[in-house]
DNA sequence: GCCAACGTTGGC
DNA sequence: GCCAACGTTGGC
């Protein structure tokens, strides 16, 4: 089983509405190093962090757990979407998702600033500087840090 | 709104 | 294949 992290911006996809809806295909990705993770490494069972980013307090949210394995975004498909890309073959889709499962919302969101504070995270990809990537994996020993960070 | 970092595009 | 220009991300 793999850790991820997987960042979406509050206004657009927040962790309550997850909460409410259950299931939701996590769209929109179109960034190829984001992709192979999501294609190639991601299985039904991996546990995810929800990550609000680009809002007033960005923070790791909640939990999630991938609900099955990689299939073809529709929303590449679509003119009237937003991730609309004309130059993906529906025979051979550029881009993928998978579906993810609400797990937990934290009672206290751990916010950038706190997880900046913490020794035991400095490696940890989030806190790297220029980090753009909307899904990378977490390793366990950060994602069980993490964890010990909420018994506080 | 600013700007640094990074990815993508396209001319050569 | 190089690299400048451009677009996007995302914290501040």
């Amino acid at each position: 089983m793999q850790y991820w992290l997987m960042k979406s911006e509050p206004g657009e996809f927040s962790i309550d509405d997850l909460k409410r809806v259950r299931v939701e295909p996590w769209d929109g990705i179109r960034n190829y190093q984001a992709r192979n993770f999501i294609r190639d490494q991601m299985s039904r069972g991996d546990r995810a962090f929800f990550y609000h980013s680009s809002c007033k307090t960005p923070a790791i949210v909640g939990t999630m757990k991938i609900a099955g394995a990689a299939y073809p975004d529709p929303t590449a498909f679509d003119p009237k979407n937003a991730h609309y890309d004309p130059k993906s073959d529906p025979d051979n889709p550029t881009w993928m998702l998978v579906d993810v499962r609400f797990v937990r919302k934290f009672k206290h969101p751990l916010t950038l600033e706190q997880l900046k504070c913490e020794r035991r995270l400095a490696g940890m990809r989030l806190l790297k500087r220029g980090n753009r990537l909307s899904v990378f994996p977490v390793d366990k020993a950060h994602w069980e840090h993490i964890h010990k960070m909420l018994e506080k």
